[in-house]
DNA sequence: TACGTGTGCTGAACCGTTACGGTCAGGGGA
DNA sequence: TCCCCTGACCGTAACGGTTCAGCACACGTA
């Protein structure tokens, strides 16, 4: 009676569950190492015995040991745990994050291992769900500097690989990618272009809602390192020309959508007409500007140059200057550390390389007496 | 001796895990029960035992009750599985199935619960990882009929959906669309603009490596539900019309990719010139033929109409005329069904609709002389 | 004959927790 | 005084496996 999918279950079977390796060893008339044996350990029974079991097995509806008990014995449940503290379906949106995503997917599958997307957004107070997780590891993504469910990750005795972030905890291993040194080489490009009015839209720094204008003292205090980072490597490039960063405008903005960088750019352009560049931290906000750019009237890179980071495949698309950095690199390697590490004591840090692309979203500055004033 | 995220564990709390709930209660002379009832139950215990215990777990590196051995106990894992035949990757690079997933991590978020991605790729031949995936119901997407991991999926005693696959299994709740309907809505939209020279262009019917025309035995033996009735769909249009659909040439391609598009739809034109519309069954396959048909300088929709089935934003971006599933209600029905599901017995099975999307890429068939050899 | 050697199987300990059904002391009402 | 109730805590029995150290027995080997 098997259907077209190969079932042959009956729905009492599929409801309860009747048997197990007990039973099942009891109903034979062997012991349970033996039915252990005959679904683990095939070499250690004879053949004979070992259909007969697998036969008993199919017709008392036995579905083979119960993973959970066997994770108990085992101390092992064959699955990473991956923590980002945004709603799950952000990860499924933001092209970065995605393209992490993906290369954790695939190191995870390549080891046979299940990747548990854990639900820890700020909707969920309670670090159950951290505290719940049955995995082998935990992949850390994007997490504020603070944030309780990371937190309740390292509370866990479990490896841990945390992305993006600085870190130094024993037993607890990190990728990263050298945003500080790809924005500095922004930096140099811009101002081999002549650029020296310049501003910046960049992603939340805290975890509380603010849009707008950003003062030095609330860029230092910015939870999310990678911001943080990005921010530095444009001052330390610009510092070396001579531009002075506090006469450098930064607008935050807390969602992190083509809209809010749209918003942002136009935002800090009628404060700041004087502006020729605008850096952004990310590529969608930089998709964003253009956008901006464009519904306004201006040439890019004519009247305005734009920049992001990232090199999303939109963005690359859309031939934006940007710095690419190698996401899916990062999520694999992420994946290959929390996996392949040996008896491996002292914590691990890779860092992998970004890469200037230069875009057509780029040119020389204007010349210093054209303001937006008088586009 | 925090660190910057709160987190002061020494090295060996880390690794070794000394304490359990066991060796608390030991120390602390009070039951487990009571230790287990000061994390599960506080109002179970006084205030002052309660403190004691927690503070006792602090001092003793106590990381909180195993998650493990908590789900052999209650019997839930408090995550749902998503079995994908497919590489886990290319759950992140299809759009559709992006959406999906997208949908079905909401629902899971909201319940609490974690979403464990399978691995079963054509890679795996053992059934492994669905044995030894620690959740409480599957979700199962995209899967061909007889696919061995599904198999050993509906072989577990746990509630199951799965998504665009007719079933009818006790225990087995099912969600699709309508592409029948869907396809059939296509149909009449390029019948009334006059088309009658159809070709398509199709998804992967079955597991093995084919790329070519397909016969109508072929097409009647495909694996793959989802291509199965949208090819009917489009037939029970055309048939109402008078339009014999063994007239109507059906390219396969294996890969879902634009590039498979572009050549299916070259290599369908060239056998067939006379035709005046290409139908693709995805989105991704018809922006592919839209690259195409850019490449040749032929017009769409002057010279030839192009349609598409799933409705990604990167085609309604492109103005293609196509069928829109909603693909994240679908995924976010596939996660309520699982989790939502009382006391039920017959199995459930939801149908969303669809609707058809007239862009700019359909128009009126050009006239019947005019062949694509005289282009 | 005594001595390894290998095959096939078993018994018992253990994994760390929670469910279930209590006990026990103290208090309040009749 | 008796009885019942409530709050606080406890003991036992699973939950369903894996693992390891044997053990019996057959089979060559010296």
């Amino acid at each position: 009676m098997l259907n077209r999918y190969g079932q042959g279950m009956t729905r009492s079977s599929r409801v309860r569950r009747p048997a197990t390796l007990a039973s099942l060893a009891a109903e034979l008339g062997v012991s349970r190492t033996t039915v252990s044996n005959a679904y683990n350990r095939p070499d250690q029974l004879s053949v004979q015995l070992r259909t007969r079991v697998l036969e008993a097995a199919r017709r008392l509806g036995y579905p083979g040991p119960d993973p959970v008990a066997r994770s108990l014995r085992t101390r092992r449940a064959r699955a990473v745990g991956l923590l980002l503290t945004e709603e799950l379906s952000f990860a499924f949106r933001d092209p970065a994050a995605l393209g992490f995503l993906e290369g954790l997917a695939q190191a995870c599958e390549s080891a046979g291992q299940g990747l548990l997307l854990i639900p820890a957004s700020a909707r969920h107070a309670d670090m159950a769900a951290v505290h719940q997780a049955s995995v082998d590891g935990f992949v850390v993504y994007s997490v504020p500097e603070g944030d309780p469910h990371f937190a309740a990750v390292l509370q866990r005795p479990l490896p841990t690989v945390v992305a993006d972030q600085p870190m130094n905890t024993p037993g607890v291993d990190r990728v990263g990618v050298d945003d500080r040194g790809g924005m500095r080489a922004l930096a140099d490009h811009l101002l081999a272009l002549g650029h020296r009015r310049i501003g910046v839209v960049c992603m939340r720094l805290r975890n509380s809602r603010f849009d707008g204008l950003v003062d030095i003292e609330r860029q230092h205090g910015a939870v999310f390192a990678v911001q943080r980072e990005r921010l530095a490597g444009l001052r330390d490039g610009l510092a070396e020309a001579g531009v002075d960063w506090a006469d450098v405008p930064v607008m935050e903005r807390f969602e992190h959508t083509e809209e809010a960088g749209a918003s942002a750019a136009g935002e800090l352009l009628s404060h700041h007409p004087e502006l020729t560049a605008v850096v952004c931290t990310s590529d969608v906000l930089a998709l964003g500007a253009l956008r901006l750019a464009a519904e306004r009237g201006w040439a890019v890179p004519g009247d305005l140059t734009v920049t992001g980071f990232d090199g999303i495949p939109e963005a690359i698309r859309a031939g934006l200057t940007t710095i690419r950095q190698p996401v899916r690199a990062k999520g694999r390697t992420a994946g290959e550390l929390l996996l392949d590490r040996g008896e491996r004591t002292e914590p691990r840090s890779v860092e992998l390389p970004t890469e200037l692309v230069t875009g057509s979203t780029s040119g020389p500055a204007r010349s210093a007496d054209r303001w937006f004033s008088g586009l």
